[in-house]
DNA sequence: CCTGTCACGGTGACAATGTCACCAAGGCCA
DNA sequence: TGGCCTTGGTGACATTGTCACCGTGACAGG
């Protein structure tokens, strides 16, 4: 199949871009670099502050923390079409963090120094309503975690993340380790919980592997009314 | 004692505000408005969305957020010499929110409106970056709350805000209740902890306040090593 | 002064989740 | 083949959340 080259006016597949004055969307071209990152790779993180914007083109960003009790959780995910503005922005203001963001495809990024950013802000408008609709939908966003982690039961958490990580599929490849840090708490937790959806006939487990053989079941559970 | 009049000059007793070109304090100054709100008032919440970006000049403001479950959690709280930024910036671009803003004491703020806000992002560098440091701190304190939801124990989040709420005093002056919604927990669980703290000796009770007789034992609970 | 009402706090039983220690099987590689 | 690591299972126990219910103090209105 012929592939489209993402980096060719990439401006416009950015929804919140795409009504940016003509010579904004030239400087964001020209002054911008396309970078590419190999799977797993640190992007940024508390020794490793990012000196751009990133752009994502394609590919996923995981943005997790790590817990100075050694405990890991998952805070979001930065999908192709979206930028990294809050992550980036608090770098570059602010230093003790225990953020960082992983690349957990091969990721194509469109990079925007910080001075260029800043330059874009000052000078555009539509910009700045880009860059603050993205800081409100990440901040929502964390409301949002803040909400489950500390209100929602865990059966209900679960089975909306494996919704989520299913991507419509119905073959999820992961681990009980790697779920138990998407939620943020413990593997025998996770572990356990599993076995009861298996038990109700809802999923199906391998090594590495979950295959949901009742997603309508973990659909109501998990609250997605339809 | 003689009271300095808070609203004049105002712009001063913010320390990111300092270094601001006079011309732009000059706009902040004149196209603000000083507000006084009363206790225990919204300001702003999911119905109530802010036409202004607050400077809070005197008074506390505490940002909570009411689930659908029905559950509560304070998300944290702006002080005198901080701004809305963040949750005004969300409320600006976004609408579906479940946080709310509540005067907890009398509050004087300088009200500044959003084209105006919008005007001196754009003109100014000094501007921009007070912004973006307030957003950044804002979501680094974010961070830390989910951390501590989703790892810490409960007696060492209690232990902490117990000594937050007492600002240096020994006598706390709120009820088991309140309590259970700054850490999104339940009464029931305050009233065994602060039981437990008692049995210690660490604490004396009263009907709605606590007294810290043994503050020392608290701070080393609550982690604040000295 | 009495009395109803409400906020505040206490209690016990039980459910859900987190922690710990340990085990077993599969996969990988020297 | 034998080690070694990853993955997952298990039981005991601690912590936290939920529910139902009670007693007491504060306070307004009669």
């Amino acid at each position: 199949m012929a592939q489209t080259d993402l980096t060719i006016d990439w401006v416009e597949r950015f929804a919140g871009l795409a009504r940016l004055e003509p010579e904004i969307k030239q400087t964001l071209l020209s002054r911008s670099a396309i970078v590419d990152v190999p799977k797993d790779t640190m992007i940024f993180g508390p020794d490793r502050s990012p000196e751009n914007m990133l752009f994502l083109l394609d590919g996923t960003v995981r943005v997790q923390q790590v817990s100075e009790t050694g405990h890991e959780i998952v805070l979001y995910r930065i999908h192709a079409g979206e930028s990294c503005v809050l992550t980036t922005a608090c770098l570059l203001a602010y230093e003790d963090y225990a953020a960082e963001g992983i690349s957990e495809t091969v990721v194509k990024a469109a990079a925007v120094p910080r001075d260029v950013f800043d330059d874009l802000v000052a000078r555009s408008k539509s910009f700045r309503d880009f860059v603050f609709a993205a800081f409100s939908k990440r901040i929502t966003d964390l409301f949002r975690m803040i909400d489950e982690v500390a209100f929602q039961r865990l059966d209900v958490r679960l089975a909306d993340r494996l919704i989520d990580l299913s991507e419509g599929a119905d073959k999820v490849a992961t681990t009980h380790q790697k779920l138990s840090v998407e939620l943020g708490t413990a593997r025998e937790v996770i572990s356990r919980q599993l076995q009861e959806y298996q038990r109700r006939g809802w999923i199906a487990q391998g090594r590495g592997s979950i295959t949901m053989t009742n997603r309508a079941a973990l659909e109501q559970l998990a609250g997605h009314v339809g």
